[in-house]
DNA sequence: AATATTTTGAAACGATCGTTTCAGAATGTA
DNA sequence: TACATTCTGAAACGATCGTTTCAAAATATT
């Protein structure tokens, strides 16, 4: 009946999300989106919404993508669960350097989550399934007899999820990669330690 | 020769600390602080400059009280070194609960440290002074043989510094005290465990 | 009391904010 | 080919942004 859209959503939400991720939300303005995204004023509003809109898609797709992301080294079969959550450690650790951009997730939860119950909601989803897989290695690790039993894999998934955020943090302010990889270097310690 | 101003210059800036901290410093506008100061337009800009400028201001007075608040713990002399370190933690993690603002440090960070130069000059210089109390502190339990010798009081307060906004964050995502009190007790065991 | 200097209050600045409007170009369907 | 519908592009919307201006009120000093 009319024609179709002279772009694929996906690849324009995704170039949203790159301008979002680096400069938040408040201080990405419309014009910034327009050119980033190379779509008309007119576009933007008709298939995406309004700007909050906008970036709740892109919020959903970041974590979409951050879990597809640690999903990907579960599949290395031959990696024990304890090996398999050390290898997503290192993963992040050693991305930690080249990519300077820190968690979206983090950096949106300070900067809207107080007050936008929407963003909060968004967020909590996707930190849920990245913990829920951290716990799953973790518990299967404990079947397995590579994790103590006074161990909490729930508890010891979170504090892997808080240490992503707080090692990147640190990088950025401390610039310091070898402080970093100690930092990682201890809680893995704790995971194999017998207490 | 000239009148004096009609207001405390530090009180104004404790309460736009106070707004900047709630909101962060793209949210905030000049009318919030206007309104929230109670001061006027003219006398703003005229004793503070402009709004970057407050702000560095306000972060640094941040920088000040939070080093000090952890300070006021140190004065309890009947405490040993490992012991002041954990009821420092102890008294956070408990603050956790009550002040629903997280780590202005971090949350600044998050926001603007990415291409802000003074802002992660003055986050870094509030961040060394905290962690330097907490080196100081672990390297006297290490001399009085509270700490083991293979751990590094350096990477360890840098640890307890990063969960201490982790913990705040994981709080205003999850609502979960007992998870964050958890996660500090992992932390807990951690500087008692002998290796 | 006179003076020099600063603060104060109110108004307004241009710029940019997020958003809407609308006429015309484009195109899937009949 | 003609129609119905949607997308596109450019312009403009009112609101708010951070900041400046300036005359009048205020007051520490001489």
């Amino acid at each position: 009946m009319a024609r179709d859209k002279d772009f694929i959503p996906e690849e324009k939400i995704a170039k949203a999300l790159d301008v979002f991720w680096e400069k938040g939300y408040n201080a990405t303005s419309m014009q910034d989106l327009v050119e980033a995204m190379q779509i008309n004023r007119s576009s933007l509003y008709n298939s995406f919404g309004d700007k909050h809109n906008l970036f709740l898609e892109c919020l959903r797709t970041y974590g979409y993508l951050a879990a597809k992301d640690y999903e990907s080294v579960l599949t290395l079969k031959e990696l024990s669960p304890l090996e398999t959550m050390e290898k997503i450690i290192d993963v992040y650790v050693a991305g930690i350097v080249y990519d300077c951009k820190c968690c979206m997730g983090m950096k949106s939860s300070f900067e809207l989550a107080g007050d936008d119950d929407e963003v909060r909601r968004v967020i909590k989803t996707a930190s849920d399934r990245t913990i829920g897989i951290f716990t799953d290695l973790l518990r299967r690790a404990k079947e397995q007899g590579e994790l103590s039993d006074d161990k909490d894999p729930v508890v010891l998934a979170h504090i892997i999820f808080n240490g992503f955020c707080g090692w990147k943090q640190s990088y950025l302010q401390f610039k310091d990669a070898h402080l970093v990889k100690k930092m990682a270097g201890y809680t893995k310690l704790h995971l194999k330690s017998p207490f």
